[in-house]
RNA sequence: GCGCCCGUAGCUCAGUUGGAUAGAGCAUUUGCCUUCUAAGCAAAGGGUCACUGGUUCGAUUCCAGUCGGGCGCACCA
């Protein structure tokens, strides 16, 4: 590749420089060797100068001339074959202008990799718990969980494709008070379809979903939780609802195209007594400490704003308890990095969360919280009011009816997760030009039916200096730059940003196509142009398998 | 009051973690289908990067302060 024998030759051509000048570089000394967007600018371009100047003490545009000195030395020391010429432009940026097959070399090994390219082992050796969406068992998956399932699956496929060893969990926070309410709804649901006088419990669960349980509740038992007692019934309806709805759950899930490897329920902390364990170890180390009838962590002591009580007077564990055993069961398990989505409402419960894993004995950087800001979906330019807890909101399930699978993806994906998300429906909908999915689809498309058209195979073996055109070269270069925009998603945690290069590479890809033609009579340079075409394909392919998103061969 | 996020084109947002002339999409105006998919391409207009200082070869980016917006601050889950 290229750019290694360029990053190997700034590095000789640095060691000599820095020893004509008896210099010593402090050990952080880093600079940047990029691929350009501009032409202008060269193929490649080395920042270094600019880098030395506050060490040397000297102008950068001087340096930039010493330095090129030597590169040029070093390179014809080297029998480079790879680039064409060097230039100091910008004030003391060096560009580098490549031959131009050593730049095509890159397509020849797209297509090779085929469903490889891209992949990297930057993630190598570590072990990632990827947690979202862990949505209560209460009621059906909404848009603020569709939200969390795109981009947390998209996380979970870039992950694996760096070089991550990843696990996706689902934490069923199936233990607390809500679920109880949930069951005490169905059951006076139940009694209701039964014709029976029976009021929903203050606050309980008003959704329409409820009342399709409990005539599917009455017609598998009949009347039969008449004969039980108040309790017994009500426990009945809380599993059974629970049970039923995560069914629901799993399927849109599933429709979405989100596989969970494992489902955590809450339930086994409490059979595997970790709960009190996890509390045990925690005293031990003195993190504990008892106060006017309840029983505190020391948060503070790991920078959070108070601390927090873990057990309340009444003997009750507040959601904390069984969060930091939870958070202790997951490291035991192996995992070296946690990773959390949460939703907004949980924003003041990261310094906790980060507090409870220090005084595990465990790194504060070896967890990270990620708050998915809500969607607010538009329809005809105006906001749609939802409110839970009246029962009135969008689900995902309806959001997918209505703009599908591809398009709920990638607008849940296209923005930075912390910030708030304008979903328009309206436009999601539409299947034209306005729609930044169909854009995407649509060079895939566009790629593929060339190839069929082609009536030959992609070779390899072509003759790359055909390619000299100026949208030829750009999109090179951006194929070249895919492994890097992967990087990038996962060390951020931050799919939208290959949702943002691979808007990119199609538009490069558009643009070469509306200026030439793959096929012609020319059979050398069809060669070369159909090599390049599917080596976008391949790329445009792997990237939006990755967000989740459908490659159509044809639109 | 404290903490977090945000402030970039008329609107929605990028800006490669300090680099070259700040970019896309939508909207507006105008061109391009007898040739591989026009769900596309080309061109035009549109900016005090909220404001003021600081750090340096260089700041939309980092720091401090000010103004403006959103969210969170329970012995709730």
């Amino acid at each position: 590749m290229a750019k290694t024998y360029l990053q190997e030759l700034i590095r000789k051509s640095l060691k000599v420089y820095t020893g004509t000048k008896g210099l010593e570089l402090p050990p952080g000394f880093a600079y940047d060797l990029v691929v350009t967007r501009d032409p202008s600018h060269g193929d490649l371009a080395v920042n270094i100068a600019f880098k030395m100047a506050g060490i040397l003490r000297q102008k950068p545009p001087v340096i930039a001339a010493e330095f090129l000195q030597i590169l040029e030395t070093e390179n014809d020391r080297l029998q480079n074959s790879v680039i064409e010429r060097m230039v100091i432009a910008g004030g003391a940026f060096i560009n580098f202008y490549l031959k131009k097959a050593s730049l095509g070399q890159v397509l020849e090994d797209a297509v090779r990799q085929d469903r490889d390219y891209g992949k990297s082992d930057f993630g190598k050796g570590k072990k990632v718990l990827l947690e979202y969406v862990s949505a209560n068992p209460t009621g059906p998956l909404t848009i603020a969980h569709g939200r969390q399932a795109a981009v947390g699956d998209s996380l979970y496929r870039i992950l694996k494709a760096t070089g991550h060893e990843t696990d996706s969990e689902y934490y069923l926070n199936d233990g607390g008070r809500q679920m109880n309410l949930l069951g005490k709804s169905l059951w006076a649901r139940y009694r209701q379809e039964l014709q029976l006088d029976a009021e929903l419990p203050e606050d309980g669960y008003q959704g329409a979903y409820l009342t399709d349980l409990a005539r599917k509740l009455v017609s598998e038992k009949k009347d039969s939780l008449l004969k039980q007692t108040e309790e017994q019934a009500a426990d009945f309806c809380r599993s059974y609802a629970c049970q039923e709805i995560m069914e629901t759950i799993r399927r849109d899930l599933h429709d979405f195209r989100v596989e969970f490897d494992h489902y955590f329920s809450e339930q086994t902390l409490y059979k595997k007594n970790s709960v009190q364990k996890c509390l045990e170890f925690l005293t031990d180390k003195g993190h504990l400490y008892e106060q006017e009838g309840a029983l505190w962590f020391r948060s503070t002591a790991f920078g959070d704003d108070k601390d927090r009580v873990i057990r309340k007077t009444t003997g009750e564990y507040t959601y904390l308890a069984p969060d930091i055993a939870y958070h202790r069961y997951k490291f035991d398990r192996g995992y070296n990095k946690l990773v959390d989505f949460l939703g907004p409402d949980h924003h003041g419960y990261i310094n906790r969360i980060k507090a409870s894993c220090q005084a595990l004995g465990y790194d504060a950087g070896q967890i990270e919280i990620r708050i998915v800001q809500l969607s607010t979906l538009f329809r005809n330019g105006q906001p749609v009011r939802m409110s839970t807890r009246a029962g009135e909101f969008v689900t995902l399930r309806e959001l997918m009816d209505e703009v599908g699978i591809d398009a709920t993806r990638f607008f849940f994906i296209m923005r930075k997760v912390e910030s708030h998300l304008d979903f328009d429906l309206d436009l999601a909908k539409q299947k034209s030009q306005e729609n930044p999915v169909y854009y995407l689809q649509y060079a895939h498309a566009r790629i593929a039916s060339i190839l069929r058209n082609a009536g030959r195979a992609v070779e390899t073996d072509v003759n790359l200096e055909r390619l000299c055109e100026e949208e030829e070269t750009n999109l090179i270069k951006f194929i070249s730059d895919y492994p890097k925009a992967l990087v990038q998603a996962s060390e951020f945690l931050e799919p939208y940003r290959l949702a943002d290069y691979l808007r990119d590479l199609a538009m490069c890809f558009h643009k070469f196509y509306a200026a030439h033609r793959v096929l012609s009579d020319d059979l050398e340079l069809t060669k070369a142009r159909l090599l390049l075409a599917d080596a976008a394909r391949v790329t445009l392919r792997n990237g939006l398998e990755l967000l989740g998103i459908s490659q159509p061969e044809s639109m």
